[in-house]
RNA sequence: GGCGACGUGGCCAAGUGGUAAGGCAAGGCUCUGCAAAAGCCUGAUGCGCCGGUUCGAAUCCGGCCGUCGCCUCCA
């Protein structure tokens, strides 16, 4: 089974074949750590994750590198955004950065996002921006004026290859780009002069300086990376200016192609229109967790291809909720059988299916991480697992298990849309305990054809969150 | 104005040449004391519109309409 994977880079589907056999080098474009991430973010963070899943299940050795831009991303006004939070707090620039920086981990850690393997910011990595500057004004390739320098996009022949924006037809429209000191409007800062106001600033050949927002990912990627490496993503809103940007310097400086494969994400909206801080549309991902699960937040956003954009509501996560829990009922149902299922019994019929689905399921990752086909594979599953199960026959313990570790593997390991583990509270087996034994008064009342009594219990429990189903074998409990 | 993406049943969403996956919602049924859960059945002669290519198109080509993204900070 091969993968392949849709290359934004020339626009085609194509079979990915890593530089290196076996191993996978992939940059991933971070966050900028001024203020809490939002559901946006958690899009773009959990469609590579699942990516990153995917390839390491598939054998690779991924080294998955995603930078945190700690200075030099501007606002419109040229406020350095870090350094304008900082003023609004009356805190120190840094201060902020770990903040943001640890929140932004923590939500990611919430959503079971696995954390790159290496976190690079961009303030830890000013002399290798630097000399990655120095290298482009030796090659003709950025210019200085006034203590900043600039890349010159007419030195690149290859400027717009992403984007397929030429720089010739860009200047009719509405839009009149600003010039200012640069030599052409779309030149963009390499490194910015720093206004004595301005605290976040560095030594530099050209004086006190920071560096501009593109070259980080240049520069922290080749030290990581290598020059060339394998997959570069991002969201589709960066590929203009940023990733243009990233693939010109780069390109220049190094004489090496950057990135083989471009991975970008579709964004998420709101009433179709993308979220995003400068709007205000967004919803943090703490908020969102408050009232849905990580596994159904998951589930929500693997809904649809990563590359398209998916619309947030909470009318959308409640259908998601209603699907995802389709499936996770089956792997209770599995996991419960797992107490009780004989050495020998019946049910082989179902291992036939079980390859299937990781037949299916392999297919649709192998064809550009399609976890929408993932998921659904996953459903056609749970039809004939909750039949086979509910069916009352005595299903032999191996089949029990094989049936759990192709959930545990598809919908666990690579989508992450099962709960971690049992992560059982210290008092759970007391809740455990005091649930049971409401459970059995409850029987005995129904025993006595006592429904007002029965209908009582399981209201009441019902009210606090604890949901009773009555099965021919017993009754069942979860807390909703 | 430029560069892109998208438009599939009530909603979400796969499908890129061979006769429309999957989920949610809805209705009917089975099971159940009831409920929940689960299962079964029902649903687009049709894939924005108009042309064209083809034995055959949601899928390819052309035109049009609409929505969104980027071109200015954003994942």
């Amino acid at each position: 089974m091969t993968l392949r994977v849709y290359n934004v880079l020339g626009r085609e589907k194509q079979e990915f074949v890593p530089i290196e056999p076996g191993r996978v080098g992939m940059y991933v474009c971070g966050p900028t750590v001024y203020d809490d991430s939002h559901i946006g973010h958690a899009k773009t963070y959990v469609n590579f994750d699942v990516i990153v899943r995917w390839l390491r299940k598939s054998g690779y050795d991924v080294l998955y590198v995603q930078n945190i831009t700690d200075v030099g991303h501007l606002l419109e006004s040229g406020e350095d955004r870090i350094l304008k939070k900082a003023g609004q707090l009356h805190a120190k620039p840094m201060q902020i950065v770990e903040t943001y920086t640890r929140r932004y981990f923590a939500a990611m850690d919430a959503l079971g996002v696995t954390r790159p393997d290496i976190s690079p910011r961009a303030s830890g990595h000013v002399p290798e921006q630097i000399k990655m500057i120095e290298t482009l004004l030796e090659k003709g390739n950025a210019y200085e004026v006034n203590g900043s320098v600039y890349f010159d996009v007419t030195t690149d022949p290859d400027y717009g290859k992403l984007s397929n924006r030429r720089v010739d037809d860009q200047e009719s429209g509405g839009r009149v780009a600003e010039r200012g000191e640069k030599r052409n409007p779309e030149d963009f800062a390499l490194w910015k002069r720093a206004e004595p106001e301005h605290i976040l600033r560095w030594e530099s050949p050209w004086g006190e300086g920071f560096p501009g927002w593109h070259i980080e990912c240049s520069a922290m990627s080749k030290k990581y990376l290598g020059a060339t490496f394998d997959i570069h993503g991002g969201g589709v809103d960066n590929m203009f200016p940023h990733n243009e940007s990233e693939i010109a310097q780069s390109e220049c400086a190094n004489d090496a192609i950057f990135a083989r494969y471009w991975l970008l994400v579709g964004s998420l909206t709101v009433d179709g229109v993308k979220m995003s801080k400068s709007l205000g549309n967004f919803t943090t991902v703490t908020d969102v967790l408050q009232r849905h699960s990580p596994e159904v937040v998951r589930t929500f956003v693997l809904s649809a291809h990563y590359s398209n954009p998916i619309d947030f509501s909470d009318d959308a996560l409640s259908a998601a909720a209603k699907g995802w829990e389709r499936i996770y009922n089956a792997v209770r149902l599995t996991r419960r059988a797992l107490n009780t299922a004989p050495t020998g019994g019946d049910g082989n019929g179902i291992l036939a299916q079980l390859e299937q689905t990781k037949t299916a399921f392999a297919a649709a990752m192998d064809d550009d991480f399609n976890a929408p086909i993932a998921i659904a594979a996953l459903q056609e599953l749970t039809r004939e697992v909750n039949t086979l199960l509910n069916s009352g026959t005595s299903v032999a313990l191996d089949v029990v298990k094989a049936i759990d570790e192709t959930y545990t593997s598809l919908a666990g390991d690579v989508l992450g849309i099962l709960p971690k583990g049992d992560q059982v509270a210290a008092d759970s087996h007391r809740e455990d305990a005091l649930v049971e034994m409401l459970i059995n008064m409850r029987a005995q009342a129904r025993a006595n054809k006592n429904w007002a009594e029965s209908d009582r219990i399981r209201d009441e429990l019902a009210k606090i969150g604890i949901i009773l189903e009555d099965r021919a074998d017993g009754t069942v409990w979860k807390a909703g």
